[in-house]
DNA sequence: AATGAATGAGTGTTCATTCAT
DNA sequence: GATGAATGAACACTCATTCAT
């Protein structure tokens, strides 16, 4: 029974460590993080502002857990596409597709953490870190384009961060993504540009 | 000799100005944003914190200042190069330029601004002002490049958007741009990227 | 017992707000208003400082709830009896008594409020309000008691604040106030004095 | 020569302590005690902020200079009426014209100081004592008009202090008192109500 | 002797964190 | 284990006072 009791007191814990997480980006989407006070997350969340210490070690981890659940997803997809045995190009639209897909799933949130950007240097740390990494591996992914070569020579790092800034431009206009062609229809633009550029064939320059 | 002692005085407050925007980019580098205390300022620039009341009416002014002295320049260029009658090509080579040598001068504080973007909340009138604007102007220069017919017709806005965001994946890497040829490759190879993507003619995709 | 609970807290919040208030009037006994400061409050009541702005929402609202308790009842008092149906003589008069009561009751208080009178600017909207209408008031009694015949003719807005101040003078003497008789000896002395004069058959003047 | 430079020097130093004075007793009109800080006085006197305290000790100092200098001469008056050999009854309306003369000359101030009594606080010490003096020297006055059988017999303290709060109460009402004729006005008034009290033969009370 | 820049203690207020119940 | 009252270290900002020039 005891191994009952515990895995129980974990699916207990599990519940409310969700529940505080969706307050959490309750209270991040009307107050913003500036005014995310544990608080108004207690309130939201119907518990006492003692309990959340119980599930989270401060509003750092609070914090670090929300943008974790929002962003991991997407990292553990890339790793397994970098990893993937797939040419670059291919890997390249698949991981634009699943992170348009997230981001569909967390619009409210993404606005916030991608605007917003380090959540107030309370994240810096471990956004800062989530970020290179995810830089590294596109990096990778463009050095397999370049050795194939799908994709022009240049730092594949310098590119990666290219991309991934051309991403995000295009995603703080906030586009519709609710349905799924709208989503196709950012891919198309977004990877179209990034390969192709947006010169005609009567630019003259460079 | 009343001119000349007001003269002065007026050179000293503007060293001390100058003192204290540099204590507070010394600071907003160290501390991030929401770690910029008025007291870490003071203790930065090595007087009371009193004192930086009689050089600034308060926090947000002392900000303003230092968003005003490094990111007006460069939208005063985009102004004038949005206005002036040029193709929308060079215009945009005009301006990359500029935005480069103006990043070379204050490269520490870029880093700051650039990658905490909305200097959250505090900024928000003068900043978010400014940044919006000059997506609204660059979308101008892209519609005028589609009407020339050297640009892919596309959303202005969205072209303009995926641009900022593909220079600054560019400058996140913080390449070197003291020396101007360093900044003059940068730019060939945002510029190249932009305009013609990064696929070779191997690539099939889209 | 949810029930039970609620009530206890509620009656713990009362008697934290008492001790507070407490150890305003302590605080204002001793530095006087200038020198209350929520530092000294939390002090005297022997709490942090923070825990003050559970009870209260702010300094402001600590001293109109002091005020609050002290003088509303009189001036609750002074509404009715204004209004009541009675000789303008027994509306003084018993207004009076009400007075001596109230003030008996919080005698450390009042020297206090009643010295510094205005509480300088930070009650100025309630205070003051307080003050003046209570005036209009009393000027009403005078002016119905003029119609009475009971009263000399003269402005009843000026008799009013001489009939006050005259209360006030009697009063900063510091008069014992704690048994009936000795305040039903000061209301008499008031009101004779007011009422009669000082003036004996013998004195020859004006 | 030594002599002639110390008196001028004298001269100087009151001729300034006079324009600190004023400009003052001008701040004090303009923003009230609470809003009087050095700084404005500095100003409006035109001169430093650090030359205030080569002629005050601190603004303590300077209240109280401002404070005894609109007083001092009432308390003088006061003095010499109080042991001038005179009936009681005289005492007390000579008295009273001082005051009121001596008021009109200072409306502005006096609009402060007596309404705003004990100037926050900060004068606490010194006003007390003058107010306290004051008491005493008219409650003299008082037990001599009772030896002379002019005023009825009861505490000469009590008495002088229900005059002082009669009379502050009846220029708290902001009557006119520019011309001679209202002060006279006024001055009938306030005796006429402290001798004879304000009940008519109508009147059937205590 | 006059100046006004520099000082720093002090103000009201907030909020992450702790801990007795 | 849950609670929420208590805490106290910040925070931005003010202003009487000092002191180098």
């Amino acid at each position: 029974m005891p191994k009952l009791t515990a895995i129980r007191k974990q699916a207990l814990d599990d519940i409310m460590k969700e529940a505080i997480f969706e307050a959490t980006v309750a209270v991040l989407g009307q107050h913003g993080v500036e005014g995310m006070t544990m608080d108004r997350v207690a309130t939201a969340a119907g518990v006492a502002k003692g309990s959340l210490y119980r599930y989270f070690r401060g509003k750092r981890a609070l914090l670090e857990f929300v943008f974790a659940k929002t962003i991991d997803p997407i990292f553990q997809s890339l790793e397994e596409i970098a990893a993937a045995d797939m040419p670059a190009l291919e890997k390249l639209a698949e991981l634009l597709r699943k992170l348009l897909d997230n981001i569909a799933q967390h619009v409210q949130l993404h606005k916030l953490l991608f605007k917003d950007e380090s959540t107030h240097g309370i994240l810096q740390s471990s956004e800062r870190r989530t970020i290179e990494a995810a830089c590294q591996r596109i990096a990778e992914i463009f050095r397999q384009g370049i050795e194939e070569g799908v994709f022009r020579p240049a730092d594949p790092l310098m590119l990666a961060g290219m991309y991934l800034g051309l991403c995000r431009g295009a995603l703080q206009a906030q586009p519709e993504l609710e349905e799924s062609n709208q989503r196709e229809d950012l891919h198309h633009l977004i990877l179209g540009t990034f390969l192709h550029g947006v010169a005609t064939e009567k630019t003259h320059f460079g």
